[in-house]
DNA sequence: GAGAACAATGTAATCGATTACAGACAGAAT
DNA sequence: ATTCTGTCTGTAATCGATTACATTGTTCTC
């Protein structure tokens, strides 16, 4: 015997599926005393509606996808938190998948959140150029909105930081600490974010008269491992920068850790930054000096494109939802200029 | 123009829809000049299966739901990830849903998961008691996998930790340090596993001779906040114990700052364990001495009951998978006896 | 060359809801 | 009394796939 249907309801309750239906939608107005009878019927077969049926009727779900490329680092699954809660307000459930950095994979997520059907992809997508491909394909038949970073050439709602200001921001801060030469450990230069961020953190070295040596940009994975991994190549390489400009905290722990073992002082010898501000940033052995981003902002406004792109508003361009970093000053360039 | 469909396929390729069903899917054979055919058509229009119909038709989805009390601890983030990660290699898509520790949250997701047909619930339940009524009203219809903490008196398949090895483990280890004297704190008692936790630890403080004041044992949000908060009034209410012993790493956070803040030094005036050995752990201002859990080892054992389930195996009891905890000594507990 | 066995394909029923359309009934207006 | 209006309810079509069953054509056997 499997789940009870709508039809079992009828029989039961006496009345036609479509009064059912009416009954416990209230898509239209039932006499009372036949809605209670329905609502106990349903009741005492634990009646659930079957949300597939439902949706092959109306040719739409309540399902949302969501595609980040690593669950690991704590700013993604904030982000994902963040949106999963509001989603709950608006009764919309969340098909969440990791891409794990791959852009086949990435590409793979996206073709079975179409065959879902769901009304709208957000996703930070993997890969600045590789990405790109799938993006525009899936994109012809579902609104996507890009969070974070962003797919070459693909012109969809996007959210996140501004960047060059964020750089700004953090670079005036170390300069009034005296720092004049420095180095930057960033992911990859393919996911958009690290790269914008690199080309920011270019730019105003060189506007603001710090020595960023090209030999001292190291990119490579974002994570605890890689910033580590970079920080021993980098005292290797001879003369440590004054400071070391992470893409990441969770780089920048990575750092901080191997310049532990390697007996190198943080901020005396080095002073180095971190980009998120992730909640363990305040706690590290050295805390972090970083830019916060606004996550849960950034979450609202992510949420809000969806509500918009899922009522019925008439369309409307891709729009750029661009929100304002912060800069927090902790231990690890706390340094008299 | 909508998404082309089946019959779209069938038109251009000149064959019937059955025809494209079994060349696409390869449930019967197809002749290879027509699967050709169809592939072209199929490719040409970009068509994409509607899954929706598909399970309508099936009676099963290649869903999964997943239902974890909060994503900001990152062991169910690590959770989530790991059960993600190869729930992907089996093609099967997760619903994920955020209780926030609120049973009737966590109710309502479930009605939810429920109305989406999907195959399988794997659930931390977030309230040892008040979860249980939902939970058991669910089970009948789907099958429930119970992760971590469990609610009482529901019959479940359940993957967790042995939690009294855990701290029968770490208790001999702070003896050995020099203990006599502990505190606990832990999540408000009405999660399953902080409350299993504390009943572990009083019966092996009581066994191994350490005194566990109940004063000290303080419960509260686990949180890196709850545990400052708690470290604060364990502070105020006079002698310190030997050894803080936490229920959760992000505890054991809050507890190493809240001490920093107050001038109290680890592990030289009071010692700390956390539970869980999340990545930051080891990044802390003080390291954390800890239990690591298997995470990964967790997810693994889940996903292959979840495969279990879904597979046409005869159905079974319910099982519980009791997985084997590490201690990991670190610096705050490192202290000669 | 008749009949059996099998492979490939088509026709139409099916999954469980929603909803267009039609009908029944009550009360109001003329 | 008749028509009209509005409210509720039922019948059956519908969404897009899969699949039971029927049909066609082919090959094999004797």
């Amino acid at each position: 015997m499997g789940k009870p249907t709508i039809s079992d309801v009828a029989r039961l309750a006496g009345v036609s599926t479509a009064t059912v239906s009416r009954a416990l939608t209230g898509s239209l107005p039932v006499r009372e005393h036949v809605k209670e009878q329905v609502q106990a019927a349903a009741d005492s077969l634990g009646y659930a509606a079957n949300s597939i049926a439902r949706a092959l009727r109306q040719e739409r779900t309540t399902n949302v996808g969501m595609i980040v490329p690593d669950l690991s680092n704590p700013f993604f699954t904030l982000l994902v938190e963040g949106v999963e809660h509001r989603l709950q307000d608006l009764q919309i459930s969340l098909l969440l998948c990791s891409s794990h950095g791959d852009v086949t994979i990435e590409a793979e997520r996206l073709r079975s959140l179409q065959r879902s059907q769901v009304e709208v992809v957000l996703i930070s997508p993997t890969h600045e150029f590789e990405s790109a491909h799938a993006l525009k394909t899936i994109a012809r038949t579902v609104p996507l909105i890009q969070i974070d970073q962003f797919a070459d050439g693909v012109e969809t709602d996007w959210v996140g930081l501004d960047d060059a200001l964020a750089m700004r921001t953090l670079i005036q801060h170390v300069v009034e600490r005296g720092a004049r030469t420095a180095a930057y450990i960033g992911g990859s230069a393919t996911d958009s974010s690290a790269r914008s961020r690199l080309d920011a953190a270019r730019a105003e070295c060189l506007r603001q008269g710090v020595a960023l040596d090209e030999q001292n940009v190291l990119l490579g994975s974002v994570t605890i491992a890689g910033g580590e991994a970079a920080s021993q190549r980098l005292s290797e390489s001879g003369a440590l920068p004054d400071v070391v400009i992470c893409g990441a905290d969770v780089i920048a722990y990575g750092v901080l850790q191997g310049f532990d073992r390697l007996g190198i002082k943080v901020p005396a010898d080095v002073m180095v930054t971190g980009f998120d501000d992730i909640a363990f940033s305040a706690l590290t052995r050295l805390s972090l000096t970083t830019i916060r981003q606004p996550i849960d902002a950034i979450a609202e406004a992510a949420v809000s494109v969806v509500q918009n792109l899922m009522g019925d508003a008439p369309p409307r361009p891709p729009h750029r939802s661009v929100l304002q970093p912060e800069l927090i000053v902790r231990d690890s360039t706390n340094r008299v200029a």
